[in-house]
DNA sequence: GTCACCACCTATGTATACAGAACCCGGAAC
DNA sequence: GTTCCGGGTTCTGTATACATAGGTGGTGAC
């Protein structure tokens, strides 16, 4: 693997996991040594990490990892509502019923997925991840497909202030019932208004959790990383 | 300037302005030569172009020039719709009536405009720019706002084979309009649907034009720059 | 005559060295 | 005490050298 990619792969991931809060400055000397690359490769990784929005040029400190205000989760949700409900649309018009149909009995099963031994929530965010996987393979355009992965970067960042309980996930899931079986269905009308009040139920759910925690990212966090 | 940022910036304009084709391979060395500036800033510039969707890698050739063909016209226009429509509905909701009256009062006077002399139709290209400005700035939504500027980028390079006569533009205007008055008057959903309509009018003339001449952009162009 | 293999060459990926600019700290003057 | 200036340090930006991989062309064998 190109070193590059190694050094792009683990800022990424680390500052998805919140190992790299916000705040946090990346210096190039700081991180190339830190991760056994040099300079130019770590250059690229944070140029891509630019574009992605996990990182930004601030004032006089150099690169530092963006912060993720409330203003920021509303903003991204306006961008996620209008290529969501797009995807919805486009892959209730071109998606494979069958594929959405296997989709929607596991949707189905989730409530019983919920009481097994799960702590993480890993096999529903697993389940969710296939969805989206299905309605980018269904949609076909891959304009649309790399915005919505740009976007979901960002919002897997997020979750970690969700603080999703069993009761939000059991209704996120029929949240979800309903968008696969409009897909299914072939109705692209109600796939895209069904989408609509997901996201408009999760952003609620979000900006509860995370107006009350707000410490969490604001103030001064100069930490470095080393 | 940044030796990359100038990289970036005449590569870029020359990939919007068709004199480096769809189809030209873009080596590190011929470029860094050919520009004056060393490989490292050069290959940042090539990073943000492919970051851009202008240029990708193919196959065995290395960096490549995007070929423009009427799938990604109408897969970029399904993106667009989406986001288009998103940002009308909040300028609606958020901008500044006063704004987008004035604007309204200059897209009136465009069948006037279109009769005076400006072969390259600048003057209305410019108001139209003008608008995309004044919705950007009434969405203020960062994230909608770098998304909507990609895709305009892939737009002005498309717009080398729209062809537009004046009949188009002037219905483009009475399009303009429409959806110039809406935000004005604060009505959303009549924006929205003002923009879908646009879009779907623009799309058409951009495939009829573009089915015809077909041979410009496909075939064999191994054209290599230097 | 065609196909396969080998060698060379050119391209990209990486490391490092150097230059310039910006920031910080200390000292001095008002 | 506060503010301004200067030196030093550290950072980014750029250039270049080197290594490796992949592609191409030529030659030989079947």
């Amino acid at each position: 693997m190109r070193a590059s990619d190694k050094a792009y792969r683990t800022l990424r991931s680390e500052i998805i996991d919140w190992q790299l809060p916000p705040g946090t400055v990346l210096g190039e000397v700081d991180q190339s040594t830190r991760l056994g690359v040099s300079r130019t490769p770590l250059r690229e990784a944070l140029a891509r990490l630019t574009a992605d929005g996990l990182v930004a040029t601030q004032a006089g400190r150099g690169l530092v990892v963006t912060d993720v205000s409330t203003d920021n989760i509303r903003e991204l949700f306006e961008v996620r509502r209008a290529l969501e409900e797009q995807a919805a649309r486009l892959a209730a018009e071109r998606g494979d019923p069958a594929v959405f149909d296997a989709l929607e009995r596991e949707f189905v099963a989730v409530p019983a997925l919920l009481e097994s031994e799960d702590p993480a929530r890993h096999d529903y965010y697993d389940l969710v991840a296939r969805l989206d996987d299905a309605i980018d393979d269904a949609v076909a355009n891959p304009y649309l497909v790399t915005a919505l992965r740009n976007l979901r970067t960002h919002l897997v960042r997020i979750r970690r202030l969700a603080r999703d309980d069993k009761d939000r996930l059991r209704e996120a899931a029929r949240e979800h019932l309903t968008i696969v079986r409009a897909i299914a269905a072939g109705d692209s009308e109600l796939a895209a208004h069904a989408t609509h009040i997901h996201l408009h139920r999760a952003l609620e759910h979000l900006l509860a959790a995370h107006t009350a925690p707000t410490a969490m990212t604001t103030g001064p966090t100069e930490r470095t990383a080393s």
